[in-house]
DNA sequence: TTCAATATATTTTTT
DNA sequence: ATATATTGAA
């Protein structure tokens, strides 16, 4: 153990080694979180406690089944084996099927994932006879989500005037009443959402106290990671747990706390000290992932947020290289430029695919990225997005597997019992759910007693679903008896799913059946893994929790040796030596639904934040002038992030590669321009000037080449610097509208003007980057 | 009931 | 642009 401790800094060392009481370590980007955490448990072991008795709670299942492969490798792996360590939605779905019956559910209960629910909030939403529109599906899931993860259930719903009446006042009134539908329908179907899987800890762990105290007890040293995500739910979970022992160790960093979204709620960690008595703080500052500049440069941004905790961020490593900066005419010249420079830097430095990352805002920006790399026959993953359990075909085979499980599975059933056609329509299956709401039984019961009820299908139809029922109970008597590979690959020929993709004979086809097998290579993967589970059902049912609360980061398939594409959410405790910030533009991130409150600006940065802190050497951050958005060239302005960056730390590059990327540039954009339509650029770096006019170009026209002028050589009649904008005159911005400029002041690349605009708002705005126009 | 054509929404992030 | 949902004809 010694020779592990002798690896940490002294700041890393200090809450390793505290083993006792309630502790909070506040861990910069980069500082070695993990590592404390790592060593933490092993010296805990080392020091004679039950590896029984720790619980680690971290985020994704990846980050625990590494630390816990580092544990090993310390403590040995039969030590570490026994370790609780997971996130807190697949450890705490373990323990709620051991004591399923406590709450009324069957132990292999369904977790539907946000499609099923979305699925059954809109049948819902139609049997009840209401307007689509007016409830739009995917509100009213993530309204009930919140409520959910603020611990209000439906009774407490209808117990609060104040939320009854915000929901009536925003024209939804019978939003409790879909709730009530929802909750008892998932219950009726033995299924629980990602929400009850915490929602339901609570409720066992209060109602129970008999529950409480034996998971107190055998919870006695308790670790969260990432505690600045952490939501309500499952902050009392946590409370609840720690209770008795107050042996809990929280890790976290608020300028990290990228989840709001979803109900993180950032003052978890920032009031951690006032939920226990005698808080030992810890604070790792120093950084051991990245440059300097890269560090320095992270701090400019944070440094805008008010919102935080007070911690200075710093390095001993070298400078490093500045960030570079690059503007491109459109979302494809981005992926061009991302993949030309990935190119370039493998040529000159040796570097593999693996040292890079390209991160964006939202999933829709991978496509550009990943044209150009395939074009330059880089290897690339694809990080979250669809994943590969989301996908249709793989959804289907998993249904069949659900439905065996557990046949009152709503949601399964429907998705399946006419895939393959097998002529139970719509109709049918309306009727089948009108019965099963008034028998209150499942449909899957309906149909095994379908002569028995009084359901009106013809004898046709009825026969069909005979079919149906005795081909499923023909699986289940299977699963019994055979392994979970065996049973699935036996349901895949019999049900004809696989014919039906070969008949198909498209490329689509063959890709899915290329899933199938896929799925079924997974789950004989999956089998072997499991030899020491005796019973064939557990292995079957442990399988599909683990594919319902897999992330797409956990699998590692394929060939590692790839540039990753992810979100920036995703790429959250990822780190990469080059990693590349594309789509840095207004509206698009910040994201233009996360500008309206400063909270939401805040988070906006925070993610920003995270982004640079992936980068070990080198950062690249472009943008664009205009971008496919909805299938349509939208015009794009810089993100405001960048220039929050203090200016030392970046490099901007010439816009000559411009024409490298797109020989097409428009050459009409300067010539056609009003008289007074004028716009301002940096006068000394034209590299970030933004052009104006961009609607009037056309992109794919190829100009000639005595056109393709210098981009530098027109502006000198709209530069800035001739003295055109003065105090007092009237401006128009594309987004703020008209306005009178009140001041200008600054130098150089920071000349800003501050402008009152006609809504009341006055904002300083960076000439550099805003568009404005002349009015007078 | 099924298939094909048309309409509509989608793009914020995820366990 | 693309995927899904809805509608209408066979």
């Amino acid at each position: 153990m010694e020779k592990y401790l002798s690896q940490l800094n002294e700041a890393q060392l200090a809450p390793t080694l505290q083993k006792d009481g309630p502790m909070i370590v506040i861990a910069g980007a980069g500082s070695g979180k993990t590592r404390v955490l790592t060593f933490r448990i092993a010296y805990l072991m080392s020091q004679g406690i039950d590896p029984f008795n720790i619980l680690a709670l971290t985020f994704t299942n990846k980050a625990a089944r590494e630390m816990k492969g580092r544990i090993a490798s310390i403590v040995g792996d039969s030590e570490a084996k026994n370790l609780w360590m997971g996130t807190f939605h697949s450890v705490f779905a373990k323990i709620l099927r051991i004591e399923s019956d406590r709450l009324g559910y069957p132990s292999n209960f369904t977790i539907y994932d946000t499609q099923d629910s979305d699925r059954l909030i809109s049948s819902i939403i139609k049997e009840m006879g209401l307007d689509k529109d007016v409830y739009k599906y995917k509100q009213i899931r993530s309204r009930i989500s919140s409520y959910k993860n603020s611990l209000i259930t439906v009774k407490a719903y209808f117990n609060n005037p104040e939320l009854m009446e915000a929901d009536a006042a925003a024209r939804r009134p019978r939003i409790g009443e879909i709730y009530q539908n929802y909750v008892e329908r998932c219950f009726k179907a033995g299924a629980m959402d990602f929400d009850d899987l915490l929602l339901k800890t609570n409720e066992l762990l209060t109602r129970f106290p008999d529950v409480l105290a034996k998971y107190q007890d055998r919870f006695r040293y308790i670790l969260v990671d990432e505690y600045q995500d952490t939501n309500h739910s499952q902050y009392l979970i946590v409370r609840a747990l720690a209770d008795r022992f107050h042996n809990i160790c929280v890790v976290g960093d608020d300028a990290q706390s990228i989840y709001a979204f979803r109900g993180a709620n950032i003052s978890n960690i920032l009031n951690f000290q006032r939920d226990y008595d005698d808080v030992k703080v810890f604070r790792l500052e120093q950084n051991y992932r990245s440059t300097k500049n890269i560090v320095n440069a992270a701090n400019s941004v944070i440094d805008k947020n008010q919102n935080k905790l007070d911690k200075i961020v710093w390095t001993a490593n070298e400078e490093g290289p500045k960030i570079k900066v690059n503007r491109l005419m459109t979302d494809g010249d981005e992926g061009r430029y991302v993949a030309s420079t990935i190119f370039e830097a493998k040529m000159q430095h040796q570097l593999q695919s693996q040292d890079f990352a390209v991160l964006y805002r939202t999933n829709a920006q991978s496509r550009a990225i990943e044209d150009a790399l395939r074009k330059r026959d880089i290897n690339y993953r694809i990080y979250g997005g669809l994943s590969f359990y989301q996908r249709k075909e793989i959804k289907d085979v998993l249904s069949y597997l659900r439905l065996i499980l557990n046949p009152a599975d709503e949601e399964a059933l429907k998705r399946i019992i006419n895939f393959p056609a097998r002529g139970i329509g719509q109709t049918t299956l309306d009727r089948l759910v009108v019965a099963a709401n008034a028998y209150d039984i499942s449909i899957f019961d309906v149909i095994r007693r379908i002569d028995e009820l009084d359901v009106k299908v013809n004898s046709g139809t009825r026969n069909k679903l005979k079919d149906f029922a005795t081909m499923t109970e023909s699986f289940q008597v299977m699963n019994a008896n055979a392994n979970a590979f065996e049973l699935a690959e036996h349901v895949v020929k019999v049900t004809g799913l696989i014919r039906e993709f070969k008949k198909d004979g498209t490329p689509e086809g063959i890709a899915k059946m290329e899933n199938i097998e896929e799925l079924l290579n997974g789950i004989k993967d999956f089998v072997e893994g499991q030899v020491e589970v005796a019973d064939a059902t557990a292995s079957l049912s442990e399988f599909l929790e683990d594919v319902a609360l897999a992330t797409d980061l956990d699998s590692d398939k394929g060939d590692p040796n790839h540039v990753a594409l992810m979100t920036i959410h995703l790429a959250k405790g990822l780190e990469f030596p080059h990693v590349f910030i594309v789509g840095m533009e207004e509206d698009l991130f910040p994201s233009a639904m996360s500008m309206n409150t400063r909270s939401e600006l805040e988070e906006e940065r925070r993610l920003f934040y995270v982004a640079l802190t992936r980068a070990e050497k080198q950062a690249y951050l472009t943008y664009t002038l205009s971008r496919y958005r909805w299938g349509k060239l939208i015009d794009a302005e810089p993100s405001r992030f960048i220039e929050e960056i203090d200016e030392q730390y970046l490099d901007v590059i010439t816009p000559l590669q411009e024409q490298r990327f797109n020989p097409m540039l428009d050459a009409s954009i300067f010539g056609d321009i009003e008289p007074n339509k004028v716009r301002f650029a940096k006068p000394k770096s034209p590299k970030l000037q933004k052009k104006s006019n961009q609607k009037k170009a056309e992109p794919f026209k190829i100009s000639t080449p005595k056109k393709l002028k210098p981009v530098t050589k027109s502006k000198g009649s709209s530069n800035l610097f001739d003295g055109k904008l003065a105090v007092g005159n009237i401006v128009n911005h594309q987004r703020f509208g008209r306005g009178e400029v009140l001041k200008i002041e600054g130098v150089g690349s920071d000349l800003k003007a501050e402008i009152k605009f006609k809504n009341g708002d006055t904002k300083k705005l960076l000439l550099r980057f805003a568009k404005l126009e002349i009015l007078g």
